[in-house]
DNA sequence: GGCAACGTAACT
DNA sequence: AGTTACGTTGCC
């Protein structure tokens, strides 16, 4: 029952050529040359179709009737052309046909057979990956099979012939990127985007300004904090070789970033030492795991190993957390763990049947595992989020407006972008040149310390980091799925060595965990797989700030995700639209959501995505972001599908808004006046159309602005007179003014506030211009 | 490089 | 026989 190898690809070729219509593909040469190559070709076979594994999350899903795909598909009225699946159910382990066979004996997939791990290995079928040839490992009359086992596909490998060739896999790695590495969060890209940030730890020498901060920061004490910019936190460019460091996402070129991962897996002796008895939960320790061919260190946790279905699962993941917050200090979360999903989605799974878990056990005293391919790890983050998140964004986005899985393509907001494109150490050179908001773009940039009021709940502008050239393949990513996590709870408590437990229960170690910093949750999250999973309770991560973090990788998307924050800080970052969406709609319960320098391409995102509990909206200093751009901000969500019928702002329930350095006018302040019932905290610093009048706006009657604003930020607003002071008065509510650095702001005129408040709300002058509520 | 389209493998 | 959807193609 061989795969159908009609044995007519030689005819598929000539017969291609004549038959072709015009404009359209070529009729045969595709897939089905390469699928019906003969089995019994030795090498540089044809790469079989997978199908579905039918297990795993995705695979159980409805289709979401609303993605692209579902769109084209005849039962949800389309024409049927395009005939692929849901993007929901893009099959998280997609295994070998049932009509696979060995190439050797003809026979299929025998492990089912067997009880012994290993044995079970040398008798399942194995795909190489790059000459495609599917044999029981034990068919091979190799000594030495070394093989090396893809962790991330079922049945995949690359065959000993292959691996002692020293031939790439590359192709064929890129040809299942459909079935992980295109998820958000792929690692092949996350490499890749490591090799170009270069060696992590060159990286954190040239950052040593990027402290992190705790954990548990409290974030609107933060923001909240008073404008007083110390020296290190003016704006600063960036060093020129971040500048260069855009990264191409989606180079598979990974092999090299390994290489410099493998370098940079410290034996940490603390955490070591602090670890090395505490068991993983499925596996026992392997020797071999403890280097990779290179005779390599994998990396500190040395015994303490473990694996999921395929493999450990975790270290990469790791690997990649410790990667990310060692490039970027700043960053707090390591994203990199964030994707379990592939595999170790307890369903989800490796093909055939029953392959899963003993898959890795076996073949890994054969076939080394090598990591080449650590998508697995997103893959199981994934699938983690997936239950969760999907059915929360479902859940919620059912009661809201859900938008489309696919983002319409920008149009006219691509513009910005293409703008960035056309450098590499300068980002922005047209804005260098030019004056955003009537504020030139070096004193954006390079406040004097003596006017620099700056502060006050304000990204510093930096340097925009530039965008992906292409924005990070989102669209690819609507191909892919979040993959639900694992239905089984996470212990309570760790299981040890010795088969007992750990004393301390899991709600414990969260109290414990809860003291760490993000990049801390990082390490412990190596430590294995209960770990991972407790260091990822999104109690920990209230807050993920990728703040100027140069790019937003798919994996971080997916990390993100994982993690469902209440708080996410994308300011200055090259977050894409199509990026921006995909998560506004994956992060329900998003509460505050900062996006200062980002471009309004990016930003356009939140027109159609509906922020329900969105409280915070941080959009200062965003290139673009003018009264048009406002008013589609502010306007109902574009989603003109049946049922969505919410014709309210978007944003009506944001009470803290920041717009600084936006070119804005009285126009998008009527808005503002009318459309945000509980604006309480605005931030206009900067903003120089701002004038009394829009004050006058604000607090006019019949606003609900003048009586929800408690706290209002015009410093820097050159247009502002004392007049503005009166205006104030009106509001019931207001607590605070900062009018500092207004030229046209006299500190009598303060004073004269002040006294004139006295008999109903005493006020005081915190600094110079800057009004307080006394009490 | 992204995408629509399509042949046909794989499955029901 | 009918349906689903993988993997490839060529156009843009």
């Amino acid at each position: 029952m061989a795969l159908s190898l009609s044995g007519d690809d030689e005819e598929y070729d000539s017969e291609s050529e004549q038959q072709r219509a015009a404009n359209r593909p070529k009729p045969k040469v595709g897939t089905s040359a390469a699928i019906k190559l003969p089995s019994n070709r030795s090498s540089s076979g044809a790469r079989r179709r997978r199908t579905r594994c039918r297990k795993c999350e995705a695979c159980v899903r409805t289709e979401c009737g609303e993605c692209h795909f579902c769109k084209d598909m005849k039962k949800f009225g389309g024409p049927g052309r395009m005939k692929q699946s849901c993007i929901m159910r893009q099959c998280i382990a997609p295994v070998l046909p049932h009509t696979a066979v060995c190439v050797v004996c003809k026979e299929a997939g025998k492990e089912d057979t067997l009880e012994e791990e290993e044995e079970k290995f040398n008798f399942m079928l194995m795909e190489c990956s790059i000459c495609n040839e599917i044999v029981h490992p034990n068919c091979l009359k190799v000594n030495d099979a070394s093989g090396v086992v893809n962790d991330e596909l079922p049945n995949c490998w690359e065959c000993p012939k292959c691996n002692h060739a020293g031939k790439s896999g590359k192709v064929s790695i890129n040809m299942w990127f459909k079935y992980a590495s295109n998820l958000p969060g792929s690692l092949l890209r996350e490499q890749k985007s490591l090799k170009e940030e270069g060696d992590a730890s060159t990286a954190v020498k040239r950052r040593p300004d990027r402290e992190e901060t705790p954990r548990y920061r409290p974030e609107e004490t933060l923001h909240r904090q008073p404008p007083l910019l110390s020296p290190s936190n003016l704006p600063r460019p960036r060093p020129e070789d971040k500048l260069r460091k855009k990264r191409k996402l989606f180079d598979d070129d990974e092999e090299e970033d390994l290489g410099v991962r493998k370098k940079e897996k410290s034996d940490d002796p603390y955490y070591s030492k602090l670890l090395h008895h505490i068991k993983t939960e499925e596996e026992d320790e392997d020797p071999y795991e403890e280097e990779d061919e290179e005779g390599r260190v994998p990396h500190f946790r040395g015994g303490v190993e473990r694996r999921g279905r395929f493999g450990d699962p975790e270290d990469e993941a790791d690997e990649r957390d410790s990667r990310s917050s060692l490039l970027n200090p700043s960053v707090k979360t390591p994203f990199g763990d964030s994707d379990q999903s592939l595999c170790s989605s307890p369903q989800a799974g490796p093909s055939s049947e029953g392959g899963s878990e003993t898959q890795e056990k076996g073949p890994r005293r054969k076939a080394r595992r090598k990591r080449r391919l650590p998508n697995r790890e997103l893959s199981r983050e994934l699938s983690k989020a997936l239950n969760q998140e999907i059915q929360k964004t479902e859940d919620c986005l059912a009661n809201e407006n859900r938008q489309p899985l696919k983002v319409e393509p920008q149009t006219e907001n691509e513009e910005p972008q293409r703008l960035f494109r056309n450098e590499l150490g300068d980002q922005r050179p047209h804005l260098k040149n030019k004056e955003m908001n009537g504020t030139p773009w070096e004193l954006r940039h390079f406040y004097p310390s003596q006017i620099t009021p700056l502060g006050f709940n304000r990204s510093t502008p930096t340097n925009r980091p530039v965008p992906p050239h292409s924005p990070p393949k989102c669209v690819q990513m609507e191909r892919h799925v979040i993959r639900p996590p694992p239905i089984s709870p996470p212990p309570d408590r760790l299981p040890l060595k010795d088969g007992k437990s750990h004393v301390i229960q899991r709600e414990v170690w969260m109290k414990i965990f809860g003291y760490l910093t993000h990049q801390e949750l990082c390490v412990c999250m190596r430590v294995c797989k209960t770990w991972n999973r407790w260091c990822c309770d999104k109690r920990l991560w209230t807050m993920i700030d990728l703040n100027r973090c140069t790019s937003i990788t798919p994996l971080m998307l997916s990390g993100i995700i994982r993690r469902q924050p209440g708080s996410l800080d994308l300011s200055w970052t090259n977050i894409s639209k199509k990026q921006l969406g995909w998560l506004i709609n994956r992060l329900p319960g998003l509460r505050v959501l900062k996006l200062s320098g980002c471009s309004w391409a990016a930003v356009s995102a939140l027109c159609t995505s509906s922020c329900p509990l969105l409280r915070t909206l941080d959009v200062q200093w965003v290139e673009g972001l003018k009264d048009a751009q406002m008013r589609d901000l502010l306007s109902p969500p574009t989603d003109n599908r049946p049922g969505q019928l919410d014709n309210r702002c978007k944003l009506r329930n944001v009470e803290d808004l920041r717009l600084a350095g936006l070119d804005i006018t009285d126009t998008s302040l009527r808005l503002i006046s009318r459309q945000m019932p509980s604006l309480s905290m605005l931030d206009l610093s900067y903003c120089n159309h701002i004038n009394d009048q829009s004050v006058n706006l604000l607090t006019a009657a019949g606003t609900t602005t003048r009586d929800s604003l408690t706290d209002i930020n015009l410093s820097v607003c050159n247009r502002v007179t004392d007049h503005s002071l009166n205006f104030f008065k009106r509001c019931g509510s207001i607590c605070q003014i900062d009018l500092r650095f207004c030229k046209q702001v006299t500190r009598t005129a303060c004073e004269r506030f002040i006294a004139e408040m006295s008999v109903s709300v005493p006020f005081r002058l915190k600094e110079d211009k800057l009004l307080q509520k006394a009490s």
